[in-house]
RNA sequence: GCUCCUGUAGCUUAACUGGAUAGAGCAUCAGGUUCCGAACCUGAAGAUUGAGGGUUCAAUUCCCUUCGGGAGCACCA
């Protein structure tokens, strides 16, 4: 629908003999102003010589004689300093349900798709998946999603940690504190791993020549010594069990490499061939003190990025580097990589991206870093190395215990003491205690993700255990239930032997064209009708709250309007069918809209 | 020291990239279960958008100054 105003009021300017202006369309935040709303006529002011207000008129004229060949438009009005608002037609809006009940709101780019890898989650071997690496991943998710359902073609990449100085260290520790044997054993070998490097960094802080142990190891493990080569394998099976569960229960999946994504050590031999590239292009320097380093072209004000230590171990970049080429050689070159990644890591970007168009490799609207911000304590930065961190498995079992306990809640009773005691008591069946269960896993972490993805993630987070599991208001739960409720209430009206799914789709819309609207009915249609754009939108800046912000206004609105207008008691049978409709598209837009966002939908809460 | 990010009701935040009366949720107060299902709804109160200047028909948004918060800046990733 935007789209097509769009031409319009292009259309026109070209009449206008403007056609450099590119018009902006946006929705009307209010139906009191229509639609859509258009400030054109106060951008062409100045451009030509006229008032905002006698150009807003001519656009009107203009717009009422072109009359798109569809019904498109209901009225047109020009508003005090210039304002074109635009109402589309309401039988055109209720056409428009057709296509939210399909589920397939054409995407229609205008064959504009393309190929884009998203690169999130990025956890580090034999570190703890913390709620940090969990922004990442829904973030990542969910933005991977966007753009598939907006058309484009999406490879998902995950950039595992395997790789770097910390090996080193933590095979030096396992050498020096750690026991095999146990490890293999245990459940979770991940803490044991992350035990011994915060003791690792602990004795180094007595002892600094600990540092210089671990980046030997880490030289070795590069030059092929065996037993560091062990050592590091096992690290990443022991971590793999932890990360494959995380994933499952979060429902999260990666294409790449079988899934497993492309890490880092499989770039190992590949890193060669880049630095040639570099030298023969003659880009890489000794720095200062030994180190092989790119500089930047002053205007750019970046600091040096360093590629080789000065014992020419590799780095980060380097493995970046090598990553990027071979994506380059692997996908072609007309990609779109995105790095979700936190934002401490900005600048360190900035140098690769910049680096990577010095070498011809990407223009830099291939290259995007979308950063989220740090998930902070009141005392400061989470930290591995002293080992304060939130482990995102304590998270989860908090999370599902809340939504489980949740459910019990709402059987009022006569008082708290009877309340804890009946819980306490209560035996449930096998199966319905597993369904309980179930139900109580998709809640908790659909109130995880969507307190991650309601606010634009570019933010720091305080950590604060009500807010990310936050069940009320404003909260993935909360979308959940109206869900629920959509689904309840069609379920009552079959029960009522109206069969609201069964009925052919184009027949029903067409026998609401001359309908009458009460204000809320228009209010949820209008909604509804907005869905297409919102998610384009939303894809285009890579804002998956854009979404979000939308979905909790359908379910205000829809809350509302149910509250307001009998649906199952309507006053006839067209009214009846007719508010039923639109139960059923919030429904399904609701569906939609959190599984972009990596949400379950459960049917009974 | 330099660079980047950030500051909106008590708290958490939105504002379609410069547009219309700055919109919500939590918390507070007052109400609401004869459509499904109170994880809910209705209403009230709460904002000089950190402060000061500038640009413009129009500034939370852009520019300058200033204060507070965060992050990064050579062998970590």
């Amino acid at each position: 629908m935007q789209d097509q105003i769009k031409q319009l009021l292009t259309k026109i300017l070209v009449d206008m003999n403007v056609s450099d202006v590119i018009p902006q369309v946006s929705l009307s935040s209010s139906s009191d102003h229509g639609e859509f709303s258009s400030n054109v006529a106060m951008l062409l002011a100045k451009k030509i010589d006229k008032s905002p207000m006698e150009i807003a008129e001519e656009i009107k004229q203009k717009l009422i004689t072109h009359k798109p060949a569809d019904n498109l438009l209901e009225k047109i009005v020009v508003v005090k300093p210039g304002f074109v608002n635009i109402y589309v037609n309401r039988a055109f809006l209720v056409s428009q349900l057709k296509y939210l009940l399909e589920g397939q709101e054409k995407i229609d780019g205008k064959g504009k798709s393309y190929k884009y890898i998203v690169e999130y989650s990025s956890p580090n071997i034999a570190k703890p998946f913390t709620v940090g690496h969990l922004r990442s991943t829904i973030i990542g998710d969910a933005i991977a999603n966007l753009l598939e359902a907006t058309g484009n073609k999406v490879y998902r990449d995950n950039h595992l940690g395997d790789w770097g100085t910390q090996f080193g260290k933590q095979i030096y520790a396992i050498k020096t504190w750690g026991n095999e044997a146990e490890m293999d054993a245990s459940e979770n070998p991940v803490k044991d791993l992350v035990a011994l490097y915060v003791r690792f960094h602990d004795e180094a802080e007595k002892n600094p020549s600990l540092e210089d142990e671990g980046r030997a190891w880490f030289k070795k493990l590069e030059d092929g010594d065996p037993e560091a080569r062990r050592l590091w394998k096992k690290c990443i099976d022991w971590s793999w069990k932890e990360f494959n569960r995380i994933y499952s229960e979060l429902n999260v999946e990666f294409t790449e490499n079988e899934g497993r994504g492309f890490g880092e050590a499989y770039f190992e031999d590949k890193m060669q061939s880049v630095i040639e590239e570099l030298k023969a292009k003659k880009l890489l320097h000794v720095g200062e003190q030994g180190a092989q380093i790119v500089e930047f072209p002053s205007d750019f004000k970046l600091p040096p990025l360093m590629i080789l230590k000065k014992d020419g171990a590799t780095l980060y970049s380097t493995r970046d580097l090598a990553t990027d080429k071979f994506r380059l050689e692997h996908y072609g070159k007309a990609i779109i990589i995105i790095n979700e990644v936190g934002g401490e890591q900005s600048l360190y970007f900035r140098q690769l991206y910049k680096l990577e168009e010095m070498l011809g490799w990407f223009y830099p609207e291939q290259r995007m870093h979308k950063k989220h911000g740090l998930y902070r304590f009141q005392e400061g930065k989470m930290s591995t190395r002293k080992g304060n961190v939130i482990w995102l498995e304590d998270v989860l079992d908090e999370a599902k215990k809340r939504a489980y306990n949740l459910q019990f809640d709402n059987i009022s009773y006569p008082n708290d003491e009877i309340k804890e005691k009946v819980q306490n008591t209560i035996q449930l069946g096998k199966g319905e205690k597993t369904e309980i269960e179930d139900r109580a896993k998709a809640v908790a972490i659909g109130a995880i993700k969507w307190n991650d993805l309601k606010r634009n993630s570019e933010q720091d987070i305080l950590f604060d255990w009500d807010d990310i599991l936050n069940m009320h208001g404003n909260s993935g739960p909360y979308m959940q239930y109206v869900y629920v409720r959509c689904l309840s209430i069609l379920e009552k009206a079959k029960s009522n032997t109206l069969d609201v799914e069964g009925q052919d789709v184009q027949e029903r819309i067409s026998d609401f064209e001359g309908y009458t609207f009460k204000s809320e009915e228009f209010e949820l249609l209008r909604q509804l009708c907005f869905f297409e754009t919102i998610l384009k939108q939303a894809a285009k800046e890579l804002a998956p709250h854009m979404l979000c912000t939308y979905l909790f206004e359908l379910a205000q609105v829809f809350n509302h309007f149910y509250q307001k207008v009998p649906v199952l008691h309507a006053e006839n049978e067209t009214q009846k069918k007719f508010r039923l409709l639109l139960v059923s598209v919030t429904a399904k837009v609701i569906k939609k809209g959190l599984h972009i966002l990596g949400m379950e939908t459960p049917e009974k809460m």
